[in-house]
DNA sequence: ATTTCAACTGCAAACGCTTGCAGATATTGG
DNA sequence: CCAATATCTGCAAGCGTTTGCAGTTGAAAT
């Protein structure tokens, strides 16, 4: 037997009931909000509570029944400033809401994913974000109630009529391919995302109809599938810089691949943009200190968060609103890692 | 009133019991590791449980006084490559262990600090790790029990002889400052952190260990008092840089700060090293690449978060142990953003 | 075949809260 | 001044667990 943590002298509603002089049922109801509390008892209580140093337990509340005021967040990981920066806008917007945020890493490991979401959806938590989820339906089964609140970002599920919020990763990829190819550039060179998410597909395809759409044969080896990672992009940029003819641009899936592609092209040599320009997606942080600063698509990853949130706390207030999608622009931003074709 | 939520038929430890023909404690018992339960019987709650899909309810666990295997991390914000670094490494070490991670984001709001920390001991979970926390001692006396198990990182209290983690910065304060002495600079600027951290005094009291223990004299103007953030990097920089007798060198008491010093090198003209040598500290994932590569103290940031999850798990594992203080080494790492006095 | 003891199992109370319902207290009109 | 009503308050049950204690079982010892 493990050692018995005792719980010692918590301050509980009935403490303050005690010291106000009301029962416990009317501290709940003024904590709660609710009507039907004199207004003189409502300051009483209140008073006394914050004297006292009052703190609701939340478990309890949750058990019981109650909101919570915490909305639980599932990411993949942390060391990506792709979903950190999410993370900061679902954080920032949150900061104005009544509600706190709670944060789970999955690190992809398929057992704890629809673990936690489980243990939220079983009352820990009010409201649920799902960012990424390798497969949305995974998680979505183990929510033991059809209506429990919650978004999906960047990924769209077309078994459940989720609500989502994602970007124009079509079109952001066929921007940047269109813009290359304005360029002068003929052979681009496209590194893949992981191909079970499906930005990663819809960028490849937008790569593909740009290329059509300007009558440019698609070249089957100029085409690499990755998964989204630096040394992805650095094996994938080797790949390509090694075949007999190689591309004059290389079009990474994200900007987290791009850096691997610099990578890999300093090292042979080649000079950027000069001989060989290169393009990202995302726009993190780290895009415009990099050397040579990235030309990229850039997504508003922060406000894809703050979407999310707003989205979610709709949920919440009206259980009822139905599900809906909501796509962000794309902005092309070009910098120092692109030039026409040499 | 707000709508009723109604718990819609989760699966709990009464219908694994029914269904395994056992009584719910004997549920629990095999749930929780506990001895004195006849293999076979283990064996087959364990399957029911499965094939049921019974999570076990964290609130109810938590609250019935059991443990939750969870442990909560309070950090300002994740805007910072500093912090989610360490974030990273909490999580990756965690990620070996039993217990799951809890984020909370607290803005530096004094508010939600101290209801954070009653909140997470409260039982939500069963140990805490503050990150920097801007005075230590209000999240400390938030803590409901003097026993509760926290563990600090990078901010020593005086008071409540607290188990702490961080980097030996004033060691690598003074050997920034030495390194740029030996380069023949004798003007040192010096961006100070903000000042009610305690790396932030270490770091100044090492810069001007360095300059003494060299014969240079101290020269106030050549300090700027900041906040480790960008934009005070930017407006120190500018200040030190019209001065009447200029720096030739400038350390910045993190890379965040280097950032905006580098930013307001390169709008005078000047060129870094050739005309100014900018130094950081820290040495987050960004300071490779940044343009120049910028020299910087690297503090083991991955490693001080996954040594501040050791201590926290030894302390569960071993509530007897005493408090201590774990420093890891800094390390000067040189790039391109300095070179020898011109 | 009985007793004895270890090995196991189950009951019930408790954790801190919410909330339906019933009861109490103002407030008003007659 | 009383009845009727609106307004407020309190009791008790219940949320899903853990765990002390008491009870049951079964095998070994007599």
């Amino acid at each position: 037997m493990q050692t018995s943590r005792k719980k010692i002298s918590q301050i509980t509603i009935l403490d303050v009931a005690r010291e106000s002089g009301v029962s416990y049922s009317t501290v709940s109801r003024v904590l709660n909000g609710f009507d039907f509390v004199k207004g003189s008892t409502r300051e009483k209580v209140l008073k006394t509570a914050e004297r006292m140093g009052y703190v609701a337990n939340i478990q309890a509340r949750s058990l019981a029944g109650g909101k919570t005021q915490i909305i639980g967040l599932l990411v993949p990981g942390l060391d990506n400033g792709y979903i950190t920066e999410i993370v900061s806008g679902i954080d920032q917007e949150l900061a104005h809401s009544d509600y706190d945020m709670m944060l789970y890493t999955t690190h992809r490991y398929q057992g704890k994913e629809s673990l936690y979401v489980k243990t939220i959806a079983n009352g820990l938590a009010d409201g649920l974000i799902l960012l990424v989820p390798h497969n949305a339906q995974n998680y979505l089964q183990a929510l033991p109630r059809q209506d429990f609140p919650y978004v999906l970002v960047d990924q769209i599920d077309n078994m459940y009529n989720s609500t989502t919020v994602d970007a124009t990763n079509w079109q952001g990829a066929y921007d940047a391919t269109a813009y290359l190819i304005k360029l002068g550039h003929q052979r681009i060179g496209f590194i893949m995302g992981a191909p079970q998410l499906n930005s990663a597909r819809e960028r490849f395809d937008g790569y593909r109809a740009a290329l059509q759409h300007h009558r440019i044969a698609y070249d089957e080896s100029l085409v690499i599938e990755g998964d989204y990672m630096t040394k992805s992009g650095y094996s994938g940029a080797k790949r390509l810089l090694s075949l007999e003819q190689p591309p004059t641009a290389i079009f990474a899936s994200n900007d987290l691949t791009a850096f691997g592609v610099l990578d890999a092209i300093h090292e042979t040599g080649l000079r950027i943009p000069e001989d060989i320009s290169v393009v990202g997606f995302d726009d993190i942080p780290l895009a415009s200190l990099a050397y040579p600063k990235l030309t990229t698509v850039r997504q508003p990853l922060v406000q894809i968060g703050q979407v999310a949130v707003r989205l979610l706390l709709e949920k919440l207030e009206n259980p009822e609103r139905e599900a809906r999608r909501v796509t962000l622009a794309t902005e092309l931003i070009v910098r120092d890692s692109s030039a026409p074709r040499g």
